[in-house]
DNA sequence: GTCCCAAATGTGACCGGTCACAATGACGCT
DNA sequence: AGCGTCATTGTGACCGGTCACATTTGGGAC
């Protein structure tokens, strides 16, 4: 037969002869108890085996331990239906979970749908089910001021990643700009002088802070910008292969293409290989993310790896400070890296 | 300034001038309410914007509302360091959420260590403070017997992704053997007679299944069986660029190689490219796994895409009804899919 | 009209923690 | 010794639902 619940904090403290409330906060570290008894009642919880349970102290308590994690539904039906690559979620329970674990906290994922108005009620259900002690939106619903609004309103901390603001939120992102000076940078050094530019939508903005990186470190390196080579793509592959094409298929072409993202750099590789050129030799390539594929392509992909672990672990960090007590807002920057492989391997110099 | 909660079921009770009890049977769909009455009361919740508290519900009933899923952190944690490709937690969050969110119910992700006596330290843990209804175990903890027994003994529904005994759990996974026959058949319709093998671990039983599977097919269509064609490997690069090079750089060289894994594949493919082969001209591939960068791959390679979506959604719908009261454990095969691209679009028949 | 039984509804206790506040103990100081 | 203050510990209520059981209502059989 079942035992359906375990050992209760009334056990404990029958165990060692204290109070319910002396166990209580021995558990949340409180302040004024007896060192020995501290241990005695340590020692008891161990050896009894006792874990508090969440829902009780969510109950009459103002913590519920529980940090959730938003996700765009469409977006993960896409990448489901499609097969698009993406570890993004993954990335996301390592770096969320390693950070939660560490203050007892626990992790619920939930999708939402892209629509404002539906996002909205679907979060306010969530919220009003769970009472998590933080929520953290991610793009695009760091964006949508409905459910900041909404959390704000309702007294729930809120971490956005993505954004650059700070204020009352626990914003986490990283360094766009760098980067795309970074990827611009390490093109330069290997004597590229024709780069051009792939960039994803411009309604997206860490689209155009990278495209500002570019720009910035070209005219820093003295190299000549050419508008045309800044190709306006939308993220997807077949944009991308138009664009590609246009580049690739005559003689005036760059020596290398600095893609937004990894669906735009197969893209190119697609078109290399279809024009009979090779990467890295004919034409050096750089992605914008560093997903699954793109480590494994032929040849791998000199890319930017995003710190998502890294970024939401930042933001579980704080949305735990907060529900601490402690004020833990503001904007914060996660390193990223550049990751270098055999797309950008060979010398641009004669180019 | 806040308000820390909202709507109770006591507020829909006075609103209606009914019992709480009376709305909490209506929440519950239970038994013995007039018909008029539970749709004042569900108007009431909808206008009201009434939302059930999981923890309280949690109190006192016996039901959580919660799923656990639970994933292997090594196994995580290397694919996060490594990058390694790996959509498997996109998909399983897509695949419960979808399910859960049906029934009202949550998922909550946890990683547990590999090791045997640490994970079950770690699962009871997590089941003391969460009790949630059902726990999915993911290989390799779905084989580990003290978490099962530690479920088993904590009343707590368990299902196991990729084991097929059912007995007292919800046991879910697919047809691998057939995934074996299914793919060797697709590569005899080609014309192909020289098909290898490229197996991962003998430890690993889906993988024996698979391996069945070709072997038969290949006796069914009458097609030689060569055991130096059934190469070794343990799902590893670099082993399975070892047995590629030895079995393409000859020329008695098979004409289509199944890999047992994505990263096999993928070494199979990198060894084509070093020997100046084409794939699929000279060679035929197909991969185990259709994960992301199988599909955006030069050339994209036909796969075996397991349902892992589908098979973490019948694990949530065996829990939920489980905890519901029905009995819901058996063994449950859910369909897979071979998804036919450009790496066996060659015909076979000359070779 | 009376009786009975099932359907419909209500009541108090309770789950396992934490809160607010009360009570006790220990120590230093006059 | 008497007293104030602070550190330590204990008590009862309470969070928001559900459980078990009590009570009321409704409708058919007699």
């Amino acid at each position: 037969m079942a035992s359906k619940q375990g050992v209760t904090i009334r056990d404990v403290a029958r165990d060692v002869g204290m109070s319910r409330q002396t166990v209580s906060r021995v558990l949340n570290n409180g302040p004024n108890v007896k060192p020995s008894v501290r241990d005695k009642v340590n020692e008891a919880i161990e050896r009894l085996g006792y874990v508090p349970n969440i829902s009780a102290r969510r109950m009459r308590g103002s913590r519920s331990y529980l940090i959730l994690a938003i996700n765009d539904r469409q977006r993960t039906y896409e990448n489901w239906q499609a097969g698009r690559g993406n570890d993004w979620v993954d990335q996301m329970l390592f770096g969320g979970m390693t950070e939660c674990e560490k203050h007892g906290y626990h992790m619920v994922f939930e999708l939402i749908d892209t629509d404002p108005v539906k996002a909205q009620e679907q979060l306010f259900k969530v919220i009003s089910e769970l009472r998590p002690d933080g929520v953290i939106l991610t793009p695009p619903h760091s964006e949508n001021t409905r459910l900041t609004d909404l959390l704000k309103d309702q007294g729930i901390a809120c971490a956005r990643v993505g954004r650059r603001e700070g204020g009352e939120f626990v914003d986490v992102s990283m360094d766009e700009q760098g980067a795309g000076a970074q990827v611009t940078g390490h093109l330069a050094d290997l004597g590229h002088q024709r780069i051009a530019y792939l960039a994803g939508s411009p309604d997206y903005g860490n689209s155009l802070m990278r495209l500002d990186g570019y720009r910035s470190m070209l005219s820093q390196r003295d190299l000549p910008l050419r508008e045309d080579w800044i190709g306006k793509g939308d993220f997807r592959f077949e944009t991308a292969n138009e664009v590609a094409s246009r580049w690739l298929d005559c003689e005036d072409r760059p020596s290398a293409i600095i893609a937004d993202n990894d669906q735009m750099a197969f893209a190119v590789l697609h078109t290399v290989e279809r024009l009979g050129l090779k990467v890295p030799d004919d034409l050096a390539l750089v992605s914008f993310e560093d997903t699954p594929g793109v480590r494994l392509s032929v040849p791998p992909m000199t890319a930017i790896r995003q710190p998502t672990a890294a970024m939401i672990a930042r933001a579980c960090e704080g949305l735990i400070k907060q529900s601490s007590g402690d004020n833990a807002t503001g904007c914060f920057e996660v390193p990223f890296e550049l990751i270098k492989r055999e797309s950008t391997a060979s010398n641009g110099q004669d180019r």
